[in-house]
RNA sequence: GCCGGAGUGGCGGAAUUGGUAGACGCAAGGGACUUAAAAUCCCUCGUCCCCAAAGGGCGUGCCGGUUCGAGUCCGGCCUUCGGCACCA
């Protein structure tokens, strides 16, 4: 064994050792519990980053810690290889997309492996591939047979910069969610996925995510957003049409003193004669700035009370909820109170606050009351509280016949068409004669032609390319054109988890339909090996891992697809992720220079910018980012310290669902810690080669007890049982790396005297080799060999801890006085309650404080401390 | 504005059920080894009072409460970070 520590050497020893052994080729073996452990899959940027480290050191430590538990694991990994940075590397530098992403595939991937993460990459799925997205276009075939995907022209949100189409999700502080650019409304024909048809489902089932972080399943629901409510028909006066709203205050009824239109609901073009006005109007929806509306000329009538309002179109107004239209009840609802200030419009208050008098100044309101309380001016409902009243001016409306009660979610359907190339092509084909056709699902998959140009003008190459656009209709088989636009790539990522499924990536679904029912065969099923059988056993996920970034948008689309599989008849379960975890941010401090603002560290030196010498300063912790120079590059400390130091670190700084402060001092404590484990192997190598100990009984222990060894070993049984804990209790891995740290301070310290405290001392390293694999799984593995062990130490029982040996003989009695320690004194383990008070007040120092002060009362908590009252 | 976290030494963070606040690491200071430096090892390290020791006071964002005892529970504020935001 070498006397220095060289990382290099031995990452790249163990790496090839692991392949050579195909250790993580995954096996469904039935007669084993599986645990499926997955993270989320990174889009082939060309590198990887320290957040990247920080996501699969966390999966590859429960991986790792779960297969020593004797689970059978399944630990895939794929590439999200759609998307834009591809394209427009392509429209930059004219390379051609898929040659741009396999080349960053090919060394990401060789990244991910110098991290010594324990991936199967048998079912590596890359979703670019033929293979691959054949399936997108299947399950989307699938779902318009079923009317989950359909078309329809709405307005939707427009990235001017990217020259596509947004989901609303993607949609970020009205910004785009890649590049920020303002988004628009824009006018377009649409491919759209039925969402909504799962949302009360998929609202309900958050209530079941036990395993969630309560955050990510508020989200959720937030986002769903559903509300009741009453939706009511407003008369047009003299005309035959009915304006329906709907609005969840119905107890505000007889306070509505206006209705007010969206500028594309389908009656404003028949009632507003001032089409300039409708125009302007248009122009400000969307908008959040100002309310901007007028008034059509037209009334309605309140079913209510049968009084004439007018009718407005306004901006603010969305068509996308609701039915497009409001009543607008000035006094209780803050919008329509600006608005009618706006107009000058009247306010009426029908609603009081329970036992005070409403703010108002000049006898008018300065804000909407919008809180509930008593009604007031409501004909028969007066006096009634709001949210009974609520209901029964519901059931009034319903019952004559003039509305019903109903329930409205924020969720929309998801629009999924995308003016790029470098995505799935939606599989239909538009025929003069027959109009929308699907393509037959034989001839799937629909491919990307490779011959186009990428010009960065004038939207889609695809929309240029006669070979793939010309096409016979299936139908009548006369001209017809193909669909040039292609599917967000969030549906590339919303069933890739089950793609893993499949026996060495080969998906195919259409094997499922005709083998699968019944869904979920019991485990066990002797012999058999279908991929129906794959999918039943390992999915769900067991431990899904990546960032909060995607609670809304990737995790429901999830959702949404794996209810889509199970309806069209191939899986038996409807939530994907069992358990998921969060992980936080990797941060690091920032440096600017007042002139040449952001700086790397090394254009820093004595806390001045080396370009022009002006005092820097150090800003906040951010998240890291090339765009603020306070990136780590993982290459570099590879290079520097190795895999192992850095998973070390990553996972020790601070707990994994919390945002991580980097820190070169900090990788440097890490370092330093694997060098003083490496040390003390080397200093002791010899002799533990020779020292025989059977590991596997664990009572032997106890006869090795020693007066000078008996510490070692309890402290080592009691690290077990702390890092077992600290990982199982939300994988604090922080407070386990600690343990292990208190543990090697403890081996350094200790000094053998006898063979048995070399057979202690081996026990306590070979313990602390085991308990420390699955953060640094290199080191541990040379070290297990170094003494004189067969590797793999991956493929070792978890150690178990003996509750007898782990516990102190000894405890430090904290005796307090009123709540203050004043004294603390060593005694044996498991003194009765008697003892304790007796030998606390036999302490010296306590009899001087208690002297003739009355004793009141006296508190034990075992094992711990003695609390005594006195009075005066 | 609404919803949700978080606030503990010089710093990252511990404290599992209301029971010794500050584990572990970093930084800092002192010492050993060395011709010297790096590395390594040892010691000190919340703060204030005291020459020092012994001892004591204060201390988990702020104010108050419950309790024998509060970082932990309750009420009210402050700061900060996320998410949502014309959703009727």
């Amino acid at each position: 064994m070498e006397e220095r520590y060289d990382p290099q050497t031995v990452e790249l020893k163990w790496q090839k050792y692991w392949i050579e052994r195909n250790i993580f080729k995954t096996d469904p073996d039935t007669s084993k519990e599986k645990f499926y452990c997955l993270e989320m899959f990174p889009y082939p940027s060309g590198k990887i980053h320290m957040g990247h480290v920080r996501n699969y050191a966390i999966g590859d430590v429960i991986a790792r810690y779960k297969r020593m538990r004797g689970y059978n694991i399944i630990h895939p990994m794929g590439w999200d290889a759609f998307g834009m940075p591809a394209e427009n590397a392509a429209i930059k530098e004219g390379i051609h997309p898929a040659k741009w992403t396999y080349e960053n595939i090919a060394y990401m991937k060789k990244q991910l492996n110098q991290l010594g993460l324990g991936y199967d990459w048998d079912r590596e799925v890359t979703t670019c591939s033929p293979d691959y997205y054949k399936w997108n276009q299947w399950f989307f075939l699938k779902m318009y047979e079923k009317g989950l995907a359909y078309r329809k022209s709405s307005f939707v949100n427009w990235c001017p910069s990217c020259m596509t189409v947004l989901a609303n999700e993607q949609v970020i502080d009205n910004g785009c969610w890649r590049c920020d650019t303002a988004v628009i409304k824009k006018e377009l024909e649409q491919w759209f996925f039925r969402t909504t048809h799962y949302a009360e489902d998929l609202l309900k089932a958050c209530d079941e995510l036990k395993g969630w972080p309560e955050k990510v399943v508020l989200m959720q629901k937030n986002w769903i957003g559903k509300s009741e409510g009453l939706e009511a028909d407003f008369k047009v006066a003299g005309m035959d049409e009915r304006i329906r709203i709907f609005t969840t205050r119905a107890d505000t009824l007889f306070g509505a003193t206006f209705i007010c239109l969206a500028p594309t609901h389908q009656l404003t073009e028949k009632l507003a004669s001032d089409k300039e006005a409708l125009r302007k109007v248009k122009e400000h929806y969307g908008k959040v700035d100002e309310k901007v509306g007028f008034f059509t000329g037209r009334y309605a009538i309140n079913p209510a009370n049968d009084e004439k309002i007018p009718i407005y179109i306004a901006n603010f107004v969305l068509m996308e909820y609701g039915t497009g239209a409001i009543m607008s009840v000035p006094a209780h609802d803050q919008r329509d109170f600006e608005f009618a200030k706006k107009y000058e419009l009247p306010i009426k208050i029908v609603i009081m606050p329970e036992n005070s008098e409403l703010q108002t100044s000049n006898s008018e309101l300065n804000a909407a009351f919008e809180d509930e309380g008593i009604l007031v001016d409501s004909s028969s409902y007066s006096r009634l509280r709001s949210d009974v009243a609520r209901i029964e001016i519901a059931k009034h409306i319903e019952k004559k016949g003039l509305g019903k009660r109903v329930i409205n979610y924020k969720l929309r359907d998801w629009g999924i068409s995308r003016q790029r190339y470098w995505g799935t092509p939606i599989p239909i084909i538009y025929c003069e004669k027959c109009g929308v056709v699907p393509v037959p699902e034989q001839e799937l998959p629909v491919i990307l032609p490779e011959d186009v140009k990428f010009t960065g003008t004038g939207g889609s190459p695809l929309t240029d390319s006669a070979k793939f656009l010309d096409v016979n209709c299936p139908q009548c088989k006369g001209k017809a054109r193909r669909e040039t636009d292609t599917m967000d790539t969030f549906v590339d990522s919303s069933w890739y988890f089950i793609g893993y499924c499949f026996t060495k990536g080969k998906i195919n679904f259409n094997s499922e339909l005709s083998t699968s029912p019944p869904f979920n065969p019991p485990l066990g099923r002797g012999g058999q090996r279908g991929d129906s059988f794959e999918i039943s056993y390992w999915m769900p996920v067991d431990q899904y891992i990546g960032g909060v970034e995607h609670a809304v948008l990737h995790l429901l689309y999830s959702r949404f697809f794996t209810r889509v599989i199970k309806d069209i008849g191939i899986t038996g379960f409807d939530e994907p992720f069992t358990n998921l975890l969060t992980q936080g941010m990797v941060c690091k401090e920032t440096l600017k220079c007042p002139e040449h603002g952001w700086l790397f560290p090394e254009d820093v030196k004595d806390e001045k910018c080396t370009k022009c010498g002006k005092p820097i300063e150090r800003g906040r912790v951010e998240k890291m980012s090339k765009s603020k120079k306070n990136v780590i590059d993982p290459d570099y400390l590879i290079n520097k310290y190795g895999a192992d130091t850095s998973r070390l670190f990553s996972l020790f700084a601070a707990p994994p669902e919390r945002d991580l402060e980097w820190s070169d001092q900090g990788v440097e404590g890490a370092y330093r810690f694997l060098n003083r484990t490496w040390g003390i192997v080397f200093k002791n190598s010899h002799k533990l080669r020779v020292t025989s100990y059977e590991l596997k009984n664990e009572n032997k222990n106890l006869s090795l007890v020693t007066r000078h060894s008996s510490p070692l070993l309890r402290k080592t049984h009691q690290t077990i049982k702390r890092v077992t804990n600290d990982i199982e209790r939300e994988y604090h891995f922080n407070t386990a790396i600690a343990a292990l740290m208190e543990l090697v301070n403890e081996i350094t310290s200790f000094e053998s005297r006898t063979d048995d405290d070399w057979r202690v001392l081996k026990f306590s390293i070979e313990t602390l080799l085991l308990l420390l694999s699955p953060f640094s799984p290199h080191i541990s593995e040379e070290l297990w060999e170094a003494t004189g062990n067969k590797p793999s130490i991956l493929e070792r029982a978890w150690p178990s801890w003996n509750e007898n040996i782990a516990k102190e003989e000894e405890i430090e009695l904290v005796i307090q006085i009123n709540g203050k320690v004043r004294a603390k004194l060593m005694a044996p383990a498991g003194l009765s309650d008697a003892e304790v008070q007796n030998r606390a007040l036999d302490e010296q120092k306590i009899k001087e404080i208690i002297g003739q002060k009355t004793l009141k009362k006296i508190f034990v908590v075992k094992g711990k401390l003695v609390n005594i009252v006195i009075g005066d």
